[in-house]
DNA sequence: CTTTCATTTGAACAACTGTTCATATGTTAT
DNA sequence: ATAACATATGAACAGTTGTTCAAATGAAAG
């Protein structure tokens, strides 16, 4: 509701008033960027992204995720609740131990464009 | 060079000894999981985020882009310096300002990729 | 030169994140 | 029951991150 004129301002914080509001009005809404911001959050992570790419090959349960990474079975663990939180990995259980795998193909294309930008 | 068997072992810490070796051979060099995190690590913030889409649409300035999205100019500022790290943003000089732009298109494509992930 | 404006930079602070350690849950076998 | 094992969870701690504030560049104009 401003009534800024679009010419001859005072320039006192925009320098392109039309630019501007163009460009706000084409903006995803708030929410659904900061969602944005979060699933990449998950792929932020060295620890996580090679639970990912140990899971590429095969379902596997923590102790031997742990045992591939040369970690904490705890640390693993932490982990794999943020990426089943996050819907990029899904589990089942056979007896004691619990096998987690991929949720869908999403989260390989996702880190495929990532190492694609690397390798350039 | 550990000597154990791959079969009836005492099972202290590892479930599946063959897939353990098979997997961590297949797994890239540690330091590219890890610049791959690292590159994600930049789309995990919604500041950075909003700067991509608004350039997604023209080039701007500093202070027209923390108009838009209603931030301090040295936030915006101090988000570009990263983003330009990266190259995932260029610049070019006119007079006293300086108008940003994306690097290339990857920036689009992976920003897409995780839209794509999230409408489903 | 001095002023003005766009931008950058550094220090400081609060908020967040990942790992560790200890402990709890849940399953199987004895 | 109890023991052994795979996994999960909570608290705590160090390390990292984003914003703010104040001050510093750098460029054009008077």
């Amino acid at each position: 509701m401003d009534t800024m004129r679009e010419t001859d301002m005072p320039t006192g914080e925009e320098l392109h008033p039309d630019l501007i509001s163009s460009v706000h009005a084409d903006m995803p809404a708030e929410e659904m960027l900061y969602d944005l911001a979060e699933l990449f959050r998950i792929f932020a992570d060295s620890t996580r992204i090679k639970i990912l790419y140990v899971l590429f090959e095969a379902e596997m349960c923590v102790c031997d995720i742990a045992q591939v990474l040369g970690m904490t079975q705890s640390a693993i663990s932490h982990q794999l609740r943020v990426l089943k939180q996050a819907k990029l990995v899904k589990f089942r259980r056979d007896g004691k131990t619990i096998y987690y795998s991929l949720a869908d193909d999403h989260v390989r294309t996702i880190i495929g464009m990532g190492m694609e930008h690397l390798c350039e």
